[in-house]
DNA sequence: CTGTTAGCGCCTTCAG
DNA sequence: CTGAAGGCGCTAACAG
């Protein structure tokens, strides 16, 4: 019964010790937290001048235990290598932690167990030790394995990157096919006449939307697009009279690799060519000359994904399910702001 | 048995499940799970079989009321702002994540609240509410604050980054000074004689160390050493017959600018001019040519930074404190494979 | 080696 | 509006 306390065990606050320093029950203190409206409001003031002072906080364990209420979201990135993470991830974990923490909530990183292919296990293991009340996945394509077997476990997620039509339909994403669509009239407004669209030949949705959205507004246009290159040889496509005036490339990295091939040929990007990029990293900034870039709202991004997420939560029901396409901000710097050159 | 199960309130299995399911007590269960050695072989299989036939896992809010520990480690880096994030927190963290999990650790993701500049709540706020056992702090100062804090507060934590003798001295380091000075002897060995390092001009003690490292060696090798440039103006350093034929960045952006400054005065990177950076990012591989870069073994860091935490938590008592120095891994590429040029 | 008992800190009944 | 029980799921003590 009596424990030695053979551990340096921290002596803690707890909502008895605040109601001893208030005078009141521990029942009151309770309510003054959670049901501030249900207590006088002279002992309400009572209760949190104590609760100040000792710097309580109630025990998330405790509290998660009675309430079923982890406060905690879980984030799961698609797996990658530690040596080439996504460019996106760091800043877009501080905007999530941000919109979390402003619904009290926190974010535990997860990833597979190193070796493991499939991110079944981690969602399993998060699930069955109730650690977290839903799920952020990040980089989701429409068939997605992880939001599959979220759905099939039945834990609440929200996704970056849409869903297939299996699946439910609370997602964010970006309307990449918009945002290239306006770098397409930004370069006819230089006075841009032969373009081109740079980027790997994939699959990805994301990129295949960046990629349609270009050709499809520059062929609106009347601008004369070049081919698609296999191999992505850069220098033959900047060769001859009729080479393309302004590449858009679907990433800032495939824009640095154009400034490359540019200069190999003699070419001046900004003057002689024009180039622009996607994500708007700190690359972009330090090329000369500064890249113009697609810089996504992440912190919308986050604060949408997590009302998304919360919003199935709620006792009052879960949200209908539905998709939200936020534009991304062309951000216009000195490789694209010069008039076209001359044919 | 197969339940539909369509309400989020989700039956959930508990250890009365598996005590019914293997014919045993519940607290034969809690046995096998935490000291399998007390349990008789055939009934521990029996139990085994029934956890992973049901797919128990511990509620790990209930265990942590019980026991104490929460199984989750804080991770709290410096602010900063999304759209220019720490370039080596995303692998950083996803080699932590690893770290951890291969501890049976999690990592909940910390940040002060928008708009405070102190770490000081967060730590506050996550102490009080019991919900990591310690804390793993990044691009830790001399006398970070959010050191002291924690310090002060008794919660466990380890430091990337070395921390001041006031301070506990659980730490884990890259020696910068010894991987500039591999770079000053591997640039010594293609023969250059003219050298200069490049970087900010601050007292950030990394960065700081990366100089003097640089400068100490290329002294011993008797080196010439263009003095630091004020403004970073590297065109004018470029310049001249006795201009450096090798320049050593302090991060791989400022290679890059490097690269920039280079072509712009007609030196070929790579033939006229050695380029090396730091960090080894995904841009490094990009650049043509590909730059020589150091890469910091992540996975090892985290590890460190993992036990020595870990370890602070052991009733076996707390480690001896002691800083841990790694090194880093020179990457050669093309950028400085040439011999120097000729005098 | 197994089962019984008790309580971690909190919040939701139910009385007063 | 406040006080008195009870139990969330688990595990550390003891009893059998």
């Amino acid at each position: 019964m009596t424990t030695p306390e053979a551990r340096p065990a921290r002596r803690v606050t707890t909502v008895a010790d605040v109601a001893d320093a208030a005078g009141v029950s521990r029942q009151t203190v309770s309510n003054a937290i959670n049901a501030p409206h249900r207590v006088r409001p002279d002992t309400l003031a009572r209760v949190t001048a104590a609760i100040e002072r000792l710097g309580y906080r109630p025990d998330q364990s405790a509290r998660s235990l009675r309430t079923g209420e982890r406060r905690t979201l879980g984030y799961l990135a698609p797996v990658d290598d530690p040596f080439d993470p996504n460019p996106l991830m760091a800043g877009f974990l501080a905007a999530l932690v941000d919109a979390a923490g402003a619904e009290g909530h926190h974010v535990l990183l997860l990833r597979p167990a190193a070796g493991e292919r499939h991110a079944r296990a981690v969602i399993d293991g998060v699930v069955a030790a109730r650690q977290v009340d839903g799920l952020v996945l990040a980089d989701v394509l429409p068939d997605d394995p992880r939001a599959a077997h979220a759905a099939r476990v039945g834990i609440p997620f929200a996704a970056f990157g849409r869903t297939g039509p299996g699946l439910p339909q609370h997602w964010v994403d970006i309307d990449n096919a918009a945002a290239t669509a306006e770098v397409a009239r930004h370069l006819a407004a230089r006075g841009h006449r032969r373009v081109a669209f740079v980027g790997a030949a994939t699959a990805l949705p994301w990129l295949a939307a960046r990629r349609e959205g270009f050709h499809r507004e520059a062929a609106r246009l009347g601008l004369s697009l070049a081919p698609a290159l296999p191999g992505g040889d850069l220098r033959a496509l900047l060769r001859g009279p009729d080479r393309p005036t302004a590449l858009a490339a679907d990433n800032d990295l495939a824009a640095l690799d154009i400034y490359e091939a540019a200069r190999a040929e003699g070419l001046r990007v900004g003057l002689d060519l024009a180039v622009t990029g996607f994500h708007d990293t700190p690359l972009a900034r330090h090329l000369h000359p500064p890249l113009t870039s697609l810089r996504l709202p992440l912190r919308t991004i986050a604060t949408t994904l997590v009302g998304r997420l919360l919003g199935q939560l709620r006792p009052a029901g879960p949200l209908p399910e539905r998709g939200v396409e936020l534009p991304a901000e062309l951000v216009v710097r000195d490789s694209s702001d010069h008039p076209a050159p001359g044919p």
